[in-house]
DNA sequence: AGCGTTACAGCAAGCGCTTTCTATCTACGA
DNA sequence: TCGTAGATAGAAAGCGCTTGCTGTAACGCT
């Protein structure tokens, strides 16, 4: 059997009233029944039953982390980031939470059944990252769990994901709108008039921003658009070197390509190499994101760098309640233009 | 308050006991009955309480999954892969599995207390990844921790890591040493002999045997190994660039530097680059893993390839008791020499 | 000396579920 | 017609912990 708090009572000669006191630290004991106490934890190498604490106190040490695909770094940094000030072990937290990540894999139904896997467990706070997906039926189905799981006092912070309206929860978003306006806009400053563009998922808020960033630096500029110019795919490499291919197909005389992502980018670079195109000469590359390898292409990335680690911390924070929320519960956390060789004036 | 069993069998008119049976489908219900208790559950929204249920059937649904750094696509693969076959919402296995992963950041004691909180948690099954930390007093508590987690009905499968003694867990090992050896090999099939060569960190069971595969070849091939060749760091990018200026200060005659990983390459490639090497022109260079950035540097990494995802998934499956372990419990995973743009013919 | 305080420690009542054992009812073969 | 097996449903006893409430000393104050 194993061993259990009345085991370590007995031991400690004391009730498992104080024995849980003790192991709480929450209610004032004796300095020599403690150190009794913790002798008799130790000798018996106790473990205290986790689903039993978190059923009689009615709270729980869990906090999930939900992304959308946690091989893709650019959760893989917001997820640390989370997991690193939610304390778990090591934290600087006091009390040891176990912070879980939660890979969705991009599909709704996951995330919706993830959520009810956390609100199960009685979840403290949720973490959920990376843009939501568009769709009426599940955005409401979303809503509507959220607002549950904040109604049963677990907290709730979107992180890097549009805010949630009808609901209390947190939302630290990142203005993809105005990282794509930017990009696109450096790319015209160098003289850029065709541009193509290789989109993300459909139906996905961050597909859907940084695309109309970009359109509107467009607009901006009096350059209209060809809708052969914009191609949607994943958000991994071989969809951007594929989509490249097709853009190249449909319009040879394009001089640029911007990418949903860094990873696209890549992708696409590696396409227009195959096609025997130089970069920048020949055909300049942006992404977004700057995840770490995007300095290391050749030439390095032009991207846009999103405060990725940081805004995880802070996400982590707010939903352990060691930090304020901002004003309104919803904050904007801009990117910034990184030009770098990927990027230079259109031949010719 | 929040829907109770007993809410939803009052409605239902039905007895508590004929609920749990319906949610569990462990037992036989009426057609009828069951579908009255569904329709109940349904209109109270009732979401069951994860830990009252652990309590009660002394068993829990959640699955741990240990990496050393979440932010690094070794481990996010993996993780992924292990997670897509652990169930979890949409995994074909039918219980549904909560599978965490917990990052450990690389430190042992954050290891153990992750453990800890699984045992507490009463994990159904522990995913351990990557390499271990070899340093007595650590092992020995690992070993003790795992024992006894074995020991508590937990399934413990180690996924790219070495085995462990005295222990009844699964191991699926890479083959660190002899991927080191077939990389160095062939940079010496191309002619090199002077082979600086970029660990990772000490004490770390990964870091030793790709080393050691390295000294093997080298040996075998009667070359002597010069200490300055040999420079220990992080298994990150920025550790890597470092590491080759440190190495080309010491000796600026290697022709070939070997990294203890991809990241740690493309450093390397990096530093090379800006002390105005060409590479694989004036230096060749290798890596480890063949992460998914790894064919995009320019020029592409020669590399091992570590079947990382089918890995994972056989460890996810083994770990859900839906495959065989390997005989003995341990298996050896080969990995694959990839030979691409960056090694090539010594100088001269 | 008497009494309100303070500081601990224990009792016991659950927390919400699972599961064993028991009860009931139906269907059938003898 | 009766006995019995088979199929369902319910009663109730926990699972191991937390915590409100109830002692009970020891202490300090008037």
């Amino acid at each position: 059997m194993t061993v259990t708090l009345a085991d370590v009572a007995a031991r400690a000669q004391v009730s498992p009233a104080t024995v849980s006191r003790v192991l709480n630290g929450n209610y004032p004991v004796a300095a020599s029944t403690r150190e009794r106490v913790l002798r008799a934890v130790d000798e018996l190498d106790y473990v205290l039953n986790g689903p039993a604490s978190s059923l009689a106190a009615a709270t729980s040490d869990l906090v999930g982390i939900l992304v959308n695909d946690i091989a893709d770094p650019f959760f893989g940094v917001m997820a640390g980031a989370i997991q690193s000030e939610i304390g778990g072990p090591g934290g600087r937290a006091g009390g040891e939470r176990l912070a879980v990540v939660c890979n969705t894999g991009g599909s709704p139904e996951r995330e919706l059944t993830y959520l009810t896997l956390l609100q199960r467990q009685r979840a403290a706070a949720v973490v959920l990252t990376g843009g939501a997906v568009e769709n009426v039926p599940h955005a409401a189905a979303m809503t509507a769990k959220l607002r549950k799981l904040t109604d049963a006092g677990t907290r709730v912070v979107l992180c890097g994901r549009p805010p949630e309206p009808e609901t209390t929860a947190i939302a630290l978003t990142f203005d993809n709108r105005g990282g794509g306006r930017e990009l696109t806009e450096h790319l015209i400053g160098l003289g850029h008039r065709r541009l193509g563009y290789i989109a993300g998922p459909e139906e996905r808020t961050t597909t859907r921003h940084r695309l109309e960033g970009h359109r509107d630096a467009l607009a901006a500029h009096g350059i209209e658009e060809d809708p052969r110019w914009t191609v949607h795919g994943r958000y991994d490499r071989r969809s951007g070197y594929e989509a490249t291919l097709e853009l190249l197909r449909r319009d040879p005389s394009l001089t640029a390509v911007v990418a949903a992502n860094d990873s696209v980018a890549l992708g696409a670079c590696a396409a227009l190499r195959d096609s025997g195109l130089r970069i920048p000469d020949d055909v300049s590359v942006a992404g977004f994101d700057d995840l770490p390898f995007s300095i290391d292409a050749v030439p390095a990335l032009t991207t846009v760098r999103l405060p990725l680690a940081e805004a995880g911390a802070r996400a982590g924070r707010i939903a352990m309640g060691r930090e304020e929320p901002p004003p309104g519960g919803i904050a904007t956390v801009r990117g910034e233009l990184m030009v770098r060789g990927s990027s230079g004036g259109p031949r010719g």
